[in-house]
DNA sequence: TCCGGTTCTGGACTTTGTCTAAAACGGCAT
DNA sequence: ATGCCGTTTTAGACAAAGTCCAGAACCGGA
C-alpha cells in the first residue's frame, strides 16, 4: 500500500480543542496524528498512520504513533478495533455502531447504526462490568458454490 | 500461563471419524491434534497448542500446528477468534453463540446462545454475502470509579 | 516396489508491537 | 530569561505471532 490518498487535514486549533477536551495535553505529535485521524471516519492501522506521517514529511517515530493511538483509546477519542488478526485497526467513528469485515479483502467498514440493534444483553459475570459491545460480521465475495 | 491442565484426550477412531467427516486426511500430527481440541469446548492459540503437545511429548512442528488450525478453520472444525490483538483463537465450539471477554485478564468464556439472540442482521453489501456474525462483549473488573 | 502428490519439518524470515535509556520538550516558578 | 522537573519523544534493540521455503518423509495406488 504506497497508494497516497489526499486526506483532508484538520484545522490545528480544532484538533488542539479536541484534544483538550479529552485531557490529552496537545503536544506536537499528537496534533500532527489529532489532524490526521479526525479528517473523517476512517479505520487506521498505526503502520498506515506512520506511513502517511510520512508521506507527508511529519516525522514522528513509531513508538510515538503506537503511544498515542492507545493513549487516545484509553481517553474514547478512538474505538480500537480488532478483528483482522494481523493488525489492529482505530476507528474515528465514535458513535455507537459496528462493523463488516471482508474476509477476502481485509477491508473494514461501518454498519449504520439503525441497521443492527443490539437489543438484549447479557447479564455479566459476577465481578465484571460490561465495558462495550462489538458486533462483527464477516463478509466475503459472492459466488457459486 | 505454564500450569497444564490434565487434558481428558479424545480417543483416536473418534478423532479419526470426525476428521474424515469433514473431508480431512486423518494424519499422525492431524490426530494429535484434534484429540487434544475435541476433548471439550475450549479456546487455544496456537501457541498454546503446541505447548501442551509438548509437554505430552508429542513431537508436531510449528508450520504444522499453525496449518492444521488453519486447515480445521477451512474446514469449519473450530472457529477463528480474533478478539485478542495478541493471538488468534480457536474454538472448539462449534455451535453458534459468542463470547465475553475480559479485558482484565485476557480470558474468553462462551455466552450461551439463548441469553445473546441476534435478532435483526443488516443487509450485506453488493457482491458479497455474510459468512458469520460474531458478537464480542468486553469485560472489565468491576470497581468504584 | 515404485511413483507422484500431499504433508511435515526446521529454520530463516516478516510483521506488528513493546521496551529502554537517553535526549528533548513543556510548563512553571523564580 | 533561566533553571528545574516531570512528561514526552526518539532510535533502535527486542519480542512474539505467524508465514515461507526447500528438502525430507509419508501415503495411497498401480
Amino acid at each position: 500500500m504506497t497508494d497516497k490518498q489526499t486526506t483532508p487535514i484538520l484545522d490545528e486549533e480544532q484538533a488542539e480543542a479536541r484534544l483538550r477536551e479529552y485531557g490529552i495535553l496537545p503536544t506536537h505529535q499528537r496534533l500532527q496524528i489529532a489532524r490526521l485521524l479526525f479528517s473523517g471516519d476512517q479505520h487506521l492501522s498505526a503502520d498506515r498512520v506512520l506511513e502517511i506521517l510520512a508521506a507527508a514529511g511529519q516525522r514522528v517515530s513509531k513508538a510515538t504513533v503506537y503511544n498515542t493511538l492507545g493513549l487516545f483509546a484509553r481517553k474514547n477519542l478512538l474505538r480500537e478495533v480488532s478483528i483482522d488478526p494481523s493488525r489492529v485497526f482505530y476507528d474515528t467513528n465514535n458513535s455507537a455502531h459496528h462493523h463488516f469485515y471482508n474476509i477476502d479483502t481485509g477491508e473494514l467498514s461501518d454498519i449504520s447504526p439503525g441497521e443492527m440493534p443490539v437489543e438484549q444483553l447479557p447479564e455479566a459475570p459476577a465481578g465484571t462490568v460490561i465495558d462495550g459491545v462489538e458486533v462483527v460480521i464477516r463478509l466475503r465475495r459472492e459466488q457459486r458454490k
